[in-house]
DNA sequence: AATCTTGTTGCAAACGTTTGCGAAAACGGC
DNA sequence: GCCGTTTTCGCAAACGTTTGCAACAAGATT
């Protein structure tokens, strides 16, 4: 039932902690001979370094910590698996708290992660969230830090990220190719930087096309949800702007669009067209198929760990560290919801 | 920069790191002066203990691990949240894993979380999984252990789980009462718990209706996805066997059914009615909109959580300790994939 | 044979807490 | 002013590692 320690082997060995704790650890200064005696015995006695002792000794805790607003949440669940299984391949685990969109869980969160030592952190901000407080901390404790997906271009940090300006002008410009002349945009909350970013992409696409760009077709969310959608969806069969195509910052909005445009008969795409963002996966179950842009979830989790991990590296040996962005790759998938005919 | 310390506390105030530290936990053997002191002093160096030192002391690490078969899954987001939720106002924090449903990747997680030394573990077993030496060796080290949803009943621990064989039932005596005459299952794979009992709770539903069992109405899945529900459909479609309901094994599988119907013209419900399982995100958002079971999924991450605990508290105070199951209740939710006209 | 390497070992301190127990101080009753 | 009780304090050990440094043995070099 007691674990074995260190000490035991040492005694059974006939040898000090030392050396075995040595040996263990492969170091040149204990001979061979030693190193597979400590090497069976710990076999044998299925010998486990007590990690409590190591964090404390080598101050480490090989975790990291992961601080998202919602894991329900296609996007960061892909995410979440990349993290995790790069993060073990390098022989850390992860701790994973939600912020819930809100300012106040969220620096209680990291204020939870630092002080259990973690050895680094990955976020993904909330929506209140900027560079606040509690953020600027984590930098002047030197504690690794990389930002993904939301982020705050204020903050001195590593950051994983798509980009959403060019995306945006993609989709659009799909939009457009499919022969779309009146095209709306519903748009995301006032102050997330994706939001801004594809709002803008959307207005160069407009511009470098030709086409004027019309406030009136833009429409700003409240929140991001079906309900969302399905109100937006009802204005614009109301307002009856002509519109022949819609952006919409993400999938699951533009899902509650096509939702209430099934339900009254408007036919997409062939009245109006629609393009998501971020590829969720209902997109691609629902009637018609939601056409979209992917993000590399996964990738963008792997590389956040990475980048994690090169600062971890760096600061433990104290070489100066200078953040890094990476910058991964989007798509237009092209499914039902634009294929006119 | 440099961290502030019991011992320092001690220094400046003139007291001893023992009295410190027995301040801070507000123990009765140290004077209500000198414990306004220390508290004063500790906020304002913005104390806070080393949660190594704690951890080795105290054997506990205040973490849990939990283990899951994947992510990106609605049903295991919920149950994520509850857990985190509950844990969190604890004062535990949340260690995630995934199996991705190989035994193989199983054991090797289990191991890591042994060796971490989190204070209890939660888990849903892998379709692979069983009885096996890894489990059992949680059980025998007197781990805190609690299984959910896909668990093994052989395996003597605290269990939060689903009465699937009457969810089961309850979905087919849906069917029935929706006029349903030949109802089909597609069920899951042999193994895992939930699958046989909703198979069998298929069964008692016919029995109790009168309606005889025909084996040549049962679809095994080989794997639970929107593509076996697709090629489910194409086959009961060939088949022509006047079928008029399905109850399928979960949503996914459900949704690659309907999928597949509506793409060929079958009118669902009033051809077929389909009824799934779980109440996954997509069902609410396609049409029709699919009727499933619910299963209260962020309550079942609370109720796992309640129990560990439970556990944990049990054996770090040497009582004894005797498993406990929690079965939460379902409900029928009944959208338009059911109601015929 | 003395000196110098090279290789191998272990001492002892350190990491920052928590806690059982004894000692000292303060207090109260008479 | 004495004794018994209560309150308050701190010593020292313990938790299980890792690591700088010294010590020692053995082998190599002159």
């Amino acid at each position: 039932m007691k674990e074995t320690t260190l000490k035991e082997i040492a005694e059974i060995l006939g040898i000090s902690i030392t050396t075995a704790s040595k040996a263990l650890q492969n170091k040149p200064d204990v001979s061979k001979k030693t190193i597979e005696k400590v090497l069976a015995l710990a076999e044998e006695l299925n010998y486990k370094p007590n990690s409590f002792a190591v964090n404390l000794r080598t101050k480490e805790s090989k975790t990291i910590g992961l601080i998202i607003p919602e894991v329900v949440h296609h996007f960061f669940s892909n995410v979440i698996n990349g993290i995790i299984a790069e993060a073990e391949k390098n022989g850390y685990l992860v701790i994973i708290l939600q912020s819930n969109e809100s300012l106040e869980l969220e620096k209680k969160q990291v204020e939870l992660l630092i002080n259990k030592r973690v050895d680094g952190i990955i976020m993904s901000l909330s929506n209140e969230s900027n560079n606040d407080f509690h953020i600027k901390e984590i930098i002047r404790k030197e504690i690794p830090f990389v930002q993904f997906d939301k982020i705050s271009k204020l903050i001195p940090s590593s950051k994983v990220i798509i980009n959403d300006q060019k995306a945006a002008m993609e989709a659009v410009q799909h939009l457009i190719d499919k022969g779309c002349k009146k095209i709306a945009h519903i748009r995301g909350l006032e102050n997330p930087q994706n939001s801004i970013d594809r709002f803008i992409g959307y207005k160069k696409a407009l511009e470098k096309n030709g086409i004027p760009y019309d406030s009136k077709l833009v429409y700003a969310c409240k929140s991001i949800t079906f309900e969302q959608g399905v109100e937006f969806a009802k204005q614009i069969v109301e307002e009856n702007l002509e519109i022949d195509g819609i952006f919409v910052i993400t999938d699951l909005v533009a899902i509650g669009v096509l939702s209430h445009f099934n339900e009254i008969g408007i036919q997409v795409p062939n009245q109006i067209a629609i393009i998501g963002f971020s590829n969720w996966f209902v997109s691609q179950v629902i009637t018609p198929k939601l056409s979209t842009v992917d993000q590399p979830n996964y990738e963008m989790g792997v590389a956040a760990f990475t980048l994690l991990l090169e600062e971890i590296i760096c600061r433990k040996n104290g070489l100066p560290f200078l953040p890094r962005t990476i910058e991964l790759e989007t798509s237009i998938i092209e499914r039902e919801s634009t294929i006119k005919n």
